[in-house]
DNA sequence: TATGAATGAGAGTTCATTCAT
DNA sequence: AATGAATGAACTCTCATTCAT
């Protein structure tokens, strides 16, 4: 990689972890492309050269983070050695929560705007070199002993339902906080992995 | 109520009703002040009297209109007759599933910046006058044959996953349209509404 | 006319009158909204209350100002008594290059934008209150001793001559200083309109 | 010619090419730099070389095109053989006018900015190898049966008024199509030839 | 000679908010 | 209470120009 290169890839991250450190600290409504290029360090037309606006930048960083942390998870999953799609499912998301829990700033930017496209939002990205995490699951799945019916829609359930009660309770404590939910939460997991178990 | 007070009634709900239409349309961010008052048809200055900004009318309008679906459905369900706990959540989010596939320029609108706080927004709006959805989830839990654990965690559970699958169902026909989905779905509330079941 | 509208009616003239000043010494292009405002002393949102951009103002600039040359000319005309459609139609070109001449940041202004909808022009504006012009070039041409042929004709191709050598002759002396094409030009009209006798 | 110089003729070319399409197009004011070397297919850098910003490329352009025409025109005439300054000045407006109704946004571009200019604008391009137009007027009046007074003031009077005229009618429709229009012109043509006849 | 990434001033425009009427 | 003209800061985005490679 030539000197250029290194400097266009440098001046395109700055622009981006600036852009994340701003909108999880402001918001995105009250950070201005002005502010995001004084803190990088770059000059205003820069951003132009490599995002469309600030929705572009936003989508981006939501896929990229969303990539991030699912790709974690998943890579903890295999050292961890761990069998059966029940208790894999749920590692996942203790993995994620984990770090969303230590990280509510994050939690708060993503939730706030794809909650649930969290899946197949690394398809934007264009850095998905095997880190589909959707094509992961859908392999646990394969890999179980058991059979299972329906599995896009058991998918897509468990992950509305983690997501969505998951982002309420470590941000507001509601109904319970996150650690004494949580039993709930898998419980309700291995239910719904269960009434799709074929046979 | 005597003319002056008749009139300020008249302005206020013409600002509202018109931000709810513009809402919906163009989106929060794209509509301006300007375009509520124009379209509502007061001056500039008027809106001040009523609305802190564009921000407190949103807040209202929504924690408005979730009242609104809610009680329908309450309403409805009063009229029906249902018995049993499970039945009577599910006649529920039928009612409001109904109502969102109809107005989906709603469901955008509501989720897209509440899904989940449905319930306790009722506690924003002044207005709830005996239409407080949770009191009556409380008495149907109370009125069933059946004693139940952690009733709280209970209607959590079940009403975010019901929001945010619905949301997507409706909204973009994922993982399938909401038609196909919802025997899924509801299969699930029961396991939920069971496993929730004291003794 | 209360203060408010006052108020308003002195802003408007204001940003016209700057624009004007700000048009005809630096160009177009190089005037920028804020050069305009600034020195109109008003903000830069009250221009939008009164113009849609810099090209409306341009706009609304040159008709008025075509305006108020040929109005003043036909004023002149109608003190000075003058009979017989040649010596008519040379006394307003006369009074108009007169002024031109005086003026040649108008003529520069004017011509480089429309040259010859001139006549025309006059339909932009709002303000033709009994100012139309081509009325009155009919009005004479109706009143003189002879008939003519293709009235239109004749008259746009009178304008188009005097409003295009006069622009090079008073701006750039080319091919002769206006004194001295004047016995040219002025022969040349009689021999149009001259062609134009019917009968 | 070297094959650097060949490729350097070939991106001025390309420039200019692309200047004049997009000129035509968009017009001057909505065409970038970045328009014209983008779809030129040269680099930004490169426009600098060969010219020194939009305005110098866009009267490059204008004297260029006018001498096109011009020299085609002459050409033209020359090869009809056809004798008497009346109808050789009557043959070459013929000429330009089919070129530009065929062409009316090569008209558009050339009028809007010096419709005038169009005879001494071969001075500015460095390329008028012979094509000198107005030399080949002065030419052709020399070569006439008749001697003529003040030719400059009469050539200079028949191309303002065919150029002023000639555009209005052609774009615009004004007074009439330029079909209808040409007897009037060119008997006027006919007239200003005639009273500039000596003796 | 040719490149094109980087610049940054400044353009046009919007809009929430104020306040004299 | 209601108005709406006026404000002006803040916004996004453009683009001619430079200069290291």
């Amino acid at each position: 990689m030539g000197k250029v290169d290194e400097n266009k890839k440098k001046k395109k991250e700055a622009l981006f972890n600036t852009a994340y450190d701003l909108f999880t600290t402001k918001g995105i409504n009250s950070t201005a492309i002005s502010d995001i290029v004084e803190n990088a360090g770059v000059a205003k037309g820069t951003f132009y050269l490599y995002f469309k606006d600030k929705y572009d930048i936003k989508n981006k960083l939501i896929a990229h983070k969303t990539n991030e942390l699912f790709a974690a998870a998943g890579d903890a999953l295999e050292a961890s050695g761990i069998r059966g799609l029940e208790e894999q499912l749920i590692f996942i998301i203790e993995h994620v929560f984990h770090a969303l829990t230590a990280n509510k700033a994050l939690l708060n930017f993503i939730s706030k705007n794809l909650v649930m496209g969290a899946l197949r939002s690394t398809l934007l990205t264009g850095e998905n070199s095997g880190s589909d995490i959707y094509e992961k699951f859908l392999m646990l799945v394969d890999q179980d002993e058991h059979d299972y019916n329906d599995v896009d829609v058991m998918l897509f359930t468990i992950v509305e339902l983690a997501g969505s009660a998951g982002y309420n309770s470590i941000l507001y404590g509601e109904p319970l906080p996150i650690e004494e939910y949580k039993p709930f939460l898998y419980r309700c997991v291995r239910l719904i992995v269960k009434s799709h178990r074929a046979g």
